[in-house]
DNA sequence: TTAAACTTTCAAACATTATTGAAAGATAAA
DNA sequence: TTTATCTTTCAATAATGTTTGAAAGTTTAA
């Protein structure tokens, strides 16, 4: 395989996997390709090398920086902005689960918060009794996963992989 | 609260969690819904219950189905299909990791295996050794998690919470 | 200042995905 | 069989999400 088919097929598979990762196709995209880029790039050649919009380029990016997985960078005497991704995959891989936690998991664990305390006079004595069952239980994992992921974003790699991996039979 | 609020705010968030993992709102809703129903309920009243067509009920049940957190049931004496869902939170989050590791870590993994071996000829030295860097990279790290979900997906919750958990530090 | 170089915004256009509902397909009882 | 009941399909439509591009905004150098 050739490096242009191979960079192709990176970019568009990365692009899926974004999707269903709570980015979008062409912030994943932007991100891949600044990813195996040894240079930082300008708008300009991020534009270009995906045939996107200025616009389009510009928030995808500006939301990247929001994530905390790509970096701007001004180089000296230059006037434009240039941009590179985060490299190391492990930290890339805390920095979306922090974000992920950030917005899917708090927002559930709010809500959980808010519903446990629900009057049980209007009735529906077996449903409200289900109810109460499922969503203590939903706190709980919800509590837990948070923990987890709290410990998960302040470990280091090697322990992570090292020791905790082989603790698994 | 009462009992429709905190219902209507369970499946509400329940809906837009969903829509972050890989299943769409009203899959997401109509599990929420079995979930904190005592009874198994038919097609007819999921329909009704959230308002959503005959199609789209259908449509989506059969997804839950393929995913394995819900479950058909036939009532004695009864000509229509009954459905309920995995109440166990730990199973629900095993069947979960279960999918989408199938749904996007597989394919990922199968287009790094692909890509391992471009040519390093067309003269772009160092785009291609950045290029070998980061996908070899994100092999070893897909690897490993791939692996981690293979064991999370067989252990057992006690287990996990209970031993794991308390080894991070 | 002014002008050039660059970045940001956002309404309109486009693309994708989800939903509807009516018709066709099953299935079981009469 | 036939009929009634229930399920599935799918083309049309609606809803949602993404992208464009031109105009407005910002910054820097002269």
């Amino acid at each position: 395989m050739e490096y242009e088919e191979g960079k192709e097929k990176l970019i568009q598979a990365w692009g899926t996997l974004g999707a269903s990762w709570g980015l979008n196709r062409t912030m994943a995209q932007i991100h891949a390709l600044l990813m195996i880029s040894p240079e930082s790039l300008s708008a300009e050649e991020i534009m270009k090398e995906l045939n996107i919009s200025r616009g389009n380029a510009n928030m995808n990016i500006r939301a990247l920086i929001d994530w905390g997985i790509v970096y701007k960078e001004h180089k000296p005497g230059e006037r434009k902005e240039y941009f590179k991704s985060e490299k190391d995959v492990w930290e890339l891989a805390k920095q979306v689960a922090q974000e992920r936690r950030k917005r899917e998991l708090d927002p559930i664990i709010k809500m959980l918060n808010q519903v446990e305390n629900i009057r049980d006079d209007s009735g529906q004595v077996e449903n409200i009794k289900e109810f109460k069952k499922i969503t203590k239980d939903l706190k709980k994992f919800a509590d837990k996963s948070n923990g987890m992921l709290d410990k998960f974003i302040r470990a280091d790699e090697h322990w992570f992989f090292g020791t905790l991996l082989k603790s698994f039979k």
